[in-house]
Parts: structure tokens; C-alpha cells; sequence
RNA sequence: GCCCCCAUCGUCUAGUGGCCUAGGACUCCAGCCUUUCACGCUGGCAACACCGGUUCGAACCCGGUUGGGGGUACCA
């Protein structure tokens, strides 16, 4: 179907948290539609009640308006469209192309037992295909249920020509008559999903390779509704570290705990982009807006991924740096907010020791263990305490650092460092060995923001405090 | 069982017959820079699953093996 608009669609099921694996494929339909000028549908698959709820889907639109996906229609929810189903499966009995099916569960279980012993692969016999008249009267006065089935022709063979995975064939023979009304008349995802499409004039049917094998089915819809049928491109699945499908039990895999724990969306989309696909052969930061511009389905791979939390981490470096100090902030904020951090009550603060730490930071969340100096008392970390008490040097250290420092007319970073780098000349200590001790009585720890930054913010009286609060532990220890 | 898909460093990948003694990135290691950490820089470890075939020549093409994944529901 060359040169139709391009038109692709996100059906998630809300039946749980809104998982990477479901962003990814949300976000490859939603680069693939910018980049082409196309639409994005949005449509809630719930058909399976029993596991549907609001709550995930509400949860599936807060995630999709966090990373920055769009819709252009929807979102339309399947079981607001029952009667529609109804009505074209009937209209698929009318025409001879499917028909209802009064077979229980235990004839099919013992159908597919059978099957099962002779090495036959486990599809329905088409057992009530040409039921007549007489025998469909005496089941519905027996008092039956029926499903409605599609007609399958077992002739030949059904092949799509995948845009990443090329040519994929199917024995028909093998396909069986599938189930797309169940009893309760509500429609099966393979009956639901390939109409919505047809109706919504798909053009590209993008999503997890999970789905491949239903291909031959939903194919068979479009087939029977006589209508023209999408091109296909089946993505690679995203695995655990243990090359098992991702899941809870390999840690965070829900969109939302990544946002938590302080990832940018643009870092997402960006690594999210990667699994599966790529541009080129050295290219892996990547601005949303280059993203845009360069995907293509073309270049997705067909082999899964393993998804890295340590190269994820990574890449939110490197996004938060680029980041526009202004908007670090804001990002910082409302990170702290969201987490509750009581810091987010000091909004200005914030703002002042954002600058020091932001090339620091990997995720928004360790801000908190760098900067919480800064907005209250120190905690001291044993170890690093520790090693300044065993240090001999250090009593000295912090003693000329104090003189340095108590001297000092004007209290800024410029003249902090002009100050301490005096005491070094003065003392013959090595930077490091005078800086150390003061890191560690004004923070707390041996890893921490600049050092003339963090004086110039603590203030100089909280300051000499510090410092005075440490060098006692001589005094006290010695 | 049956069907489908996949197979390059630990991981993400580049690579569509000669440019490959296989390139980049993450991780890890060493070093430099440096007030620690981080950043940055330099260097290092590390891969074409296996067996056949096609070819003057295969990571790239074909077949098989093995391994992994998915499907086989009145789940989606």
C-alpha cells in the first residue's frame, strides 16, 4: 500500500504499570509518525475486564505526557465499542467467513491432549465449522454457549514482508480457527485489535515481536472485512541481564520508578531509542529533536537487547549536564518535590547549590547525599571522619585552614581558594592533604561538591564551626 | 510437541563479499588532569556461537547444528 499516509497506533492493555517495553514501542510508533508527519492513535485495549482497570490507564497517560508523546486521536477505549465487534462478527457469520462454535472446554482440552500425544500442533479441528442446522438447534436447546470462530483457510500460505525482519511465512494449515467473540459476546484481542486498525486506517502496524505470530490471525481479519492490509514491523524484545524478558524481578522496569529516581524524560527516550535501533556507528547522545530527525525503521535491529541500567545511568549524566543550568534547577525542584524531600521547602536554596553539583549528578536523586550539607547540620560518615583522625597531618590541616580562612575580609569562592592555597604555601602541605580534612568538617564525607563553592555557601560562620567541631575530636582523642 | 524469530566484545551496537590484524559507546582496569568525587583526556582488557558449502576472497550469502527468545488461551 505505497504512498498512504502514514498512520500508527499505541494499544497498550492497561492491565499494570506501563513498563519500558511498552514506552519503547510507544516511542518508535511515536518518532516514526514526527518523523514522517504522520498521526499517532492512542487506543486502550481492555478487553480482558477482568485485568483492566482506570487506574492503569491513567497511569499510561501520566507516563506518555512525561516523556513527551503525543497522541493525534484517541484515546478510545475498546469497550466502548462492544456493539461494533458484535456486529461485524455477525456480519462475518452472515457472509459465510466465521461461525459459532459450541465445543466446551473440556472437548477442547481433551482435542488438544489428543494432539498433544501425536506430536500435532495443538489447533482447534474445526470441529463445528459445518455444523448443520439440526445438530446448532440441538446444542442451543442442550443449553450451550457458543463462541464465535473465524474461518481459517488452511490453503497456502501467509507472508509479510516485515520492514525489519523482511520475509515471514506461515503454514496456514497450521493457523487453526480462532476464537474472536467469546461467549459473553465481548471481542478477543485478535478480533478487537486488527478491526480497530482497519477502521482506523492503519498504515504501519509497529510493536514487540511478541506479537509475530498473531500476525497470520489478525491477517486473516483484514482478509475476511476485505480490507487492505498494513505493512508490519515486528521490533526486537527487550530482555533482562539475564536474557530473560524483562521484569520486575530484574529491578526497576516501570516508567515511573526511573522518572522517581531522577531520570529526564529526554534521557529516556534517548535510551530507550537504542535498544533496537541506532544511527550510525558512533553516534549515542542524542537531543529528542535528533531523534526525530534521524529514525527510520529501516535501521531497527532484529536482535533482542539487553537492557542496561549502568549505560542508562550513564546517558542521565550526560543529559543532565547538557541541561541549561535554569532548567537543572527546575528539574531539580520538581524532582525534590515529587519525592518529598523536605529541601523542596527551600526552593531558593536549591537554586544556589544546584550549580555546584550539577555536574556531579547521574540521577536527581543523589542530590540529596551531595547537597544536604548545605541545608543543615553535616552528617559525618564514619569511615571518612575516620581517616582524617588518622591522618597526622591533619591536626595541622585544619588548624591553618581556620587562620586562612579567619583572616578573610571577603567571603566568596574566589578568595576561599586564594586563601587555603596560601595555608598550603605556608604549612608545605599538598593541597589535597590540607583540603581533605576541611571537606570532611564542613560536609561530612570525602565526596563532595567543590570545596571554595561549598564554604562560600555554608557561610563563614557555619563555616568556623564546622571546623572547630572537627578539630576538637583531637583534643578530645589525642 | 508444533510454529515463528534471533545469534559480532560482559552489555548496547557499527558492519549488507575485499576499506576488518572487526570500529564506537557503557562497564571494568591503568594513567593523566585535579582539592576528593565527578567531568575531561590517554591507554588497556574484551567479540564475528559451531560445522559445512558458495567464492579468488566471507562477520557479511546458503544449509545444518547448538543456544536464546516468542507464540501455540473464551490474556493482550
Amino acid at each position: 500500500m505505497p504512498d498512504q499516509p502514514v498512520r500508527v497506533r499505541f494499544p497498550p492493555s492497561p492491565t499494570g504499570l506501563l513498563h519500558v517495553g511498552s514506552a519503547r514501542t510507544a516511542l518508535y510508533n511515536w518518532l516514526f509518525a514526527r518523523h514522517a508527519g504522520g498521526k499517532l492513535v492512542l487506543r486502550f485495549e481492555d478487553t480482558d475486564r477482568a485485568r483492566s482497570t482506570d487506574a492503569a490507564v491513567e497511569q499510561a497517560l501520566r507516563v506518555l505526557e512525561w516523556l513527551g508523546i503525543d497522541w493525534d486521536e484517541g484515546p478510545s477505549r475498546q469497550t466502548e465499542r462492544y456493539p461494533r465487534y458484535a456486529a461485524a462478527a455477525s456480519g462475518l457469520i452472515d457472509a459465510g467467513r466465521a461461525y459459532r462454535c459450541y465445543c466446551t472446554a473440556k472437548e477442547l482440552d481433551a482435542e488438544r491432549e489428543a494432539r498433544q500425544r501425536s506430536q500435532q500442533p495443538l489447533i482447534y479441528s474445526g470441529r463445528c465449522r459445518r455444523l448443520s442446522d439440526e445438530q446448532r438447534a440441538a446444542y442451543e436447546a442442550e443449553g450451550r454457549s457458543s463462541v464465535v470462530r473465524l474461518v481459517m483457510d488452511p490453503a497456502g500460505e501467509t507472508v509479510i514482508d516485515d520492514i525489519v525482519r523482511g520475509t515471514v511465512t506461515w503454514d496456514n494449515a497450521l493457523q487453526g480457527d480462532f476464537i474472536v467473540l467469546r461467549s459473553d459476546g465481548s471481542p478477543t484481542y485478535q478480533f478487537a485489535n486488527p478491526l480497530d486498525d482497519i477502521e482506523a486506517e492503519i498504515s504501519h502496524v509497529i510493536r514487540g515481536e511478541d506479537l509475530l505470530s498473531s500476525t497470520p490471525r489478525q491477517l486473516a481479519v483484514y482478509r475476511a472485512m476485505g480490507a487492505g492490509e498494513p505493512r508490519f514491523a515486528h521490533l526486537p524484545m527487550i530482555l533482562g541481564p539475564d536474557k530473560k524478558r524483562l521484569s520486575k524481578r530484574h529491578g526497576a522496569v516501570s516508567v515511573e520508578e526511573f522518572r522517581d529516581r531522577g531520570y529526564l524524560a529526554e534521557t529516556m527516550r534517548n535510551y530507550l531509542a537504542l535498544i533496537g535501533w541506532s544511527f550510525d556507528d558512533k553516534t549515542t547522545v542524542m537531543t529528542t529533536a535528533e531523534l526525530v530527525e534521524r529514525f527510520t525503521l529501516e535501521r531497527v535491529n532484529t536482535s533482542p537487547g539487553v537492557f542496561d541500567f549502568a549505560k542508562l545511568e550513564w546517558l542521565n549524566g550526560e543529559h543532565l549536564r547538557m541541561l541549561a543550568p535554569e532548567r537543572f534547577c527546575d528539574e531539580l525542584l520538581e524532582h525534590l518535590e515529587r519525592s518529598g524531600s523536605p529541601l523542596a521547602a527551600q526552593p531558593e536554596r536549591v537554586r544556589e547549590v544546584a550549580p555546584i553539583v550539577q555536574e556531579k549528578l547521574r540521577e536527581l536523586s543523589q542530590f540529596e547525599s551531595y547537597g544536604a550539607f548545605l541545608f543543615g547540620p553535616a552528617v559525618y560518615d564514619d569511615e571518612a571522619v575516620g581517616r582524617v583522625v588518622d591522618d597526622p597531618d591533619a591536626p595541622r590541616a585544619l588548624e591553618s585552614a581556620r587562620a586562612a580562612l579567619e583572616r578573610l575580609v571577603e567571603w566568596t569562592a574566589a578568595s576561599i581558594e586564594e586563601a587555603l592555597r596560601a595555608a598550603c604555601d605556608e604549612t608545605g602541605l599538598k593541597p589535597r592533604v590540607l583540603f581533605g580534612p576541611v571537606r570532611v568538617a564542613i560536609s561530612g564525607r570525602s565526596v563532595a561538591p567543590g570545596l571554595f563553592e561549598s564554604l562560600a555557601l555554608l557561610g563563614r560562620d557555619e563555616s568556623m564551626a564546622r571546623i572547630d567541631t572537627l578539630g576538637r575530636r583531637f583534643t578530645l582523642e589525642g
